[in-house]
DNA sequence: CAATGAATGAGACTAAGTGTCATGCGGCAT
DNA sequence: ATGCCGCATGACACTTAGTCTCATTCATTG
């Protein structure tokens, strides 16, 4: 059973809440869970630690889900993966609202937390170039791409927490649809051409070309 | 005179290349600096700071670069702001490639590394977004452009650390004339046009226009 | 019932980080 | 020169996170 762990979180949870995270010691935590300071450090390894319970299991369900995606899938398995992500964050309700009030107060864990989304973008990265091809152009662009989807379930993550947000599914969509529209794989995209007959006035033409190009910012604004 | 801080970094970095940095204790860097370890926490508050000597001065650099920029410099002002960040690295020679050594190989210090690179992007972030207007559209853009510029420099500095790039003046140059053309402010982009004498058949015009954008703009097409 | 092995508890130990107090050293005014 | 003051340093004690070792307990299995 892994019940004690979850005691052993609950517990501190309730004392961070209570006395703060640095006054609350470890040894605090562990006779308040009723076990000993051992069986603490063998549950979670660090203090910290106690704050981001089933972590490692989601970078790996995560890992998973990307392993067995199709090698054609690309930045649609990875805004898929992120989406889980934020689901599970979601999912958890309060709790997650609890951490967010403690990550945003004790610089060690905002950090801590930081290092785990850091996690998550060199996973995204490998994979996304892994799918593409190997020029350094294409790993540059897996870099911002991995970030760029990270920094769009931050947003949106961040928003919720925050209570500003009451519809996390369609911001997440939104804010993933935005992440598509710029970073979209190039083979998707076309070579626009102009063929401009002879003795046509340049100024037509431009007055032409911002018309048409008009229509298209404004058919890509909607989702 | 900062001479003692000189002096305790440089003999813990000449520790941590002999025995490893778990395997030195900060009495060690004291004694070897031949100051006390009570000096030792007041010159750098912990153990990892001790290898990121002028980090925060580095921060507040580019926090006065970005505060002193007009208002309209928008995107450009981030992108000087990263060179600055990435010469001063390049600048420092050796000792930053001892400092990769030691991030690559201790995950608490390259943990602390992150948090750094965090700093600097939330700083791009804020000055982005401040910059911009305020819709959530122009937040998200502004956190995937911060994102994106300090991925770019990572990529370059990781290249240079490596030693995998010999030239970073030109290619921190391409990576942000990537972020630029992904990330652009739509009232700074030209259109494009393209004139083409009756007659000329389209293969040519074709041929042309690929000739013309290879290894240059092969992107911005689609926006 | 006996043996084994996993989980727990107890406790010692190292080292990071904090805080306090004393000391010493250079500048400065009288 | 003398006494004073501010500041940097050193010495030292203390808390606490994290590691390690060993003993104990308890459940499972032969």
């Amino acid at each position: 059973m892994a019940a004690a762990r979850d005691e052993i979180s609950d517990a501190a949870f309730r004392l961070f809440g209570i006395q703060g995270y640095a006054t609350t010691s470890v040894d605090d935590i562990a006779s308040e869970a009723g076990v000993s300071r051992s069986t603490f450090f063998r549950s979670f390894g660090s203090k910290e630690a106690v704050i981001f319970p089933d972590h490692d299991e989601l970078l790996a369900r995560i890992e998973e889900r990307l392993r067995s995606s199709p090698s054609d899938a690309g930045l649609a398995a990875v805004t898929d993966a992120v989406k889980i992500v934020l689901f599970h964050y979601v999912a958890e309700g309060e709790r997650a609202r609890e951490r967010y009030g403690l990550t945003s107060t004790v610089p060690a864990l905002r950090e801590r937390e930081l290092v785990s989304g850091a996690r998550y973008q060199r996973l995204f990265r490998r994979y996304l170039s892994h799918w593409a091809d190997a020029s350094p152009e294409a790993e540059l662009r897996a870099e911002m791409t991995a970030a760029a989807v990270v920094a769009a379930h931050n947003r949106v993550l961040r928003r919720w927490l925050r209570r500003e947000c009451t519809d996390p599914q369609r911001e997440i969509e939104q804010a993933l649809a935005a992440v598509h529209r710029t970073f979209a794989d190039e083979s998707e995209a076309s070579i626009g051409m102009l063929v401009v007959p002879a003795g046509v006035p340049a100024s037509a033409v431009e007055k032409a070309v911002k018309r048409a190009l008009e229509g298209v910012a404004v058919r890509n604004l909607d989702q």
